[in-house]
DNA sequence: GTAAATATTTAGGCATGTCTAAATTAATTT
DNA sequence: AAATTAATTTAGACATGCCTAAATATTTAC
């Protein structure tokens, strides 16, 4: 509970090395900490300090294997609650983050075992993100992006990538969830419009922007008996 | 969520006015907080300037009007809390007091209205103490300390008033449980040991120093209709 | 009613986490 | 390759919440 900055940083600094394969740059936790680039130097040096990451200055900063167990205990506690105030308060799925991100704060190996169990040991939370286990460890799953869909690919919903009000609101006027199967009718060649039908025959029509934020698991139709 | 210490002093002061009337000394909170006598002068000064207390220096605290609401609502997201955690994750009724001490220190008021309508609204939390409402009002009941019952006394055990875990495994001991309906057969007259007996005729003995801790509801039995 | 004992407050420090401004290192331009 | 520009780090401050030691106020004892 009162590590409460440096669980930040790390967690940002994982979630930044997920896309990016290289060192993180100062600049960019500064930026996205809405913090001086000078408080993270500060705090890298700490953390350095502590074996979390490697830090060469100027050079960007690296998880630890200490560091990234660390913060993926941090997403697991977070991807737990957000699991509760959805499935079992009954909060909107844009509602939760914030909180979330005080609850997991929260340190007790006993309270996030119970919550887990008490939760049916979900692999997902409510957005389609997976919950790390109680080593850190990842669940695979084969996903692949909306945007990427050729026409003709049958898939399911599996995971939204943005947490925006925005996005999420959007997401929801489409009148999907996560776990629908659709198939993608048409690719519009000029803008990328994507024509999807559900499984009732009905159409949606995502742009290119919000499928990017989409990830789904392809449907691989089982080779028919008169194929081949 | 910053303000941890802060809403620690004023919970603590809420504590110490419900058994003493008059003004806390700055001791008494230093001695219950595990802290410096210096530490707490500073805190109160910081207190006093957010019209949370009345501080006169030298001569002990108040809480303010502002202060004791902003007080009623931390202990309502604790018991609300520790009701969550004993109810629905399972834990022990000795071992959720640190784990809400940390989780009442998260605020959102949907989060806390949302979990107390999952909780069903409860009155109680499961030690028996009184969970303040939205408004930081207390529900009341009648409510007498198990050392002043009298022979023939019939009576609902309703809480205990210690968290510590060496009494309330000894209560757990008992093999009684809060709700449960005894009648007082015997007092003896030298060291106030308590004979009691539950519904089902069987005997329950506890000494004075267990049955201070111990708050039941009389009950009163209905005038018989030849008696008068 | 004054002196001794006790409690409280003030003074000055330390750690954490932030900031601004200055110095330093790296990258870009020419 | 040198000079300019951009990014990063260091230096020095501030706020919070804690500490110890010294000063001050209050209470108790004689």
């Amino acid at each position: 509970m009162q590590n409460i900055s440096r669980d930040d940083y790390l967690k940002l600094i994982y979630k930044l090395s997920e896309n990016k394969k290289e060192s993180i740059l100062t600049g960019d936790i500064a930026q996205a900490m809405g913090v001086n680039a000078a408080s993270v130097s500060d705090m890298l040096k700490k953390l350095s300090l502590s074996g979390m990451i490697s830090y060469v200055p100027y050079q960007g900063v690296k998880l630890s294997r200490k560091g990234r167990k660390h913060a993926m205990l941090l997403i697991r506690r977070h991807r737990l609650w957000e699991s509760f105030l959805v499935n079992h308060l009954g909060m909107h799925w844009n509602q939760v983050h914030e909180i979330a991100e005080q609850l997991e704060h929260v340190s007790s190996d006993t309270l996030i075992s119970k919550l887990d169990a008490f939760l049916g040991f979900p692999d997902y939370d409510p957005h389609g993100d997976p919950i790390p286990d109680g080593n850190g460890v990842l669940p695979q799953r084969q996903c692949m992006n909306l945007r990427d869909a050729k026409p003709g690919q049958a898939l399911v919903v599996a995971r939204v990538m943005d947490d925006s009000e925005v996005f999420l609101e959007s997401f929801d006027a489409l009148s999907i969830k996560l776990g629908d199967a659709l198939s993608v009718s048409h690719v519009n060649a000029f803008d990328g419009l994507l024509t999807l039908q559900r499984e009732d025959l009905s159409r949606v029509y995502i742009s290119r922007d919000m499928a990017s934020r989409i990830e789904c698991s392809p449907i691989t139709q089982p080779p028919s008996k008169y194929v081949g």
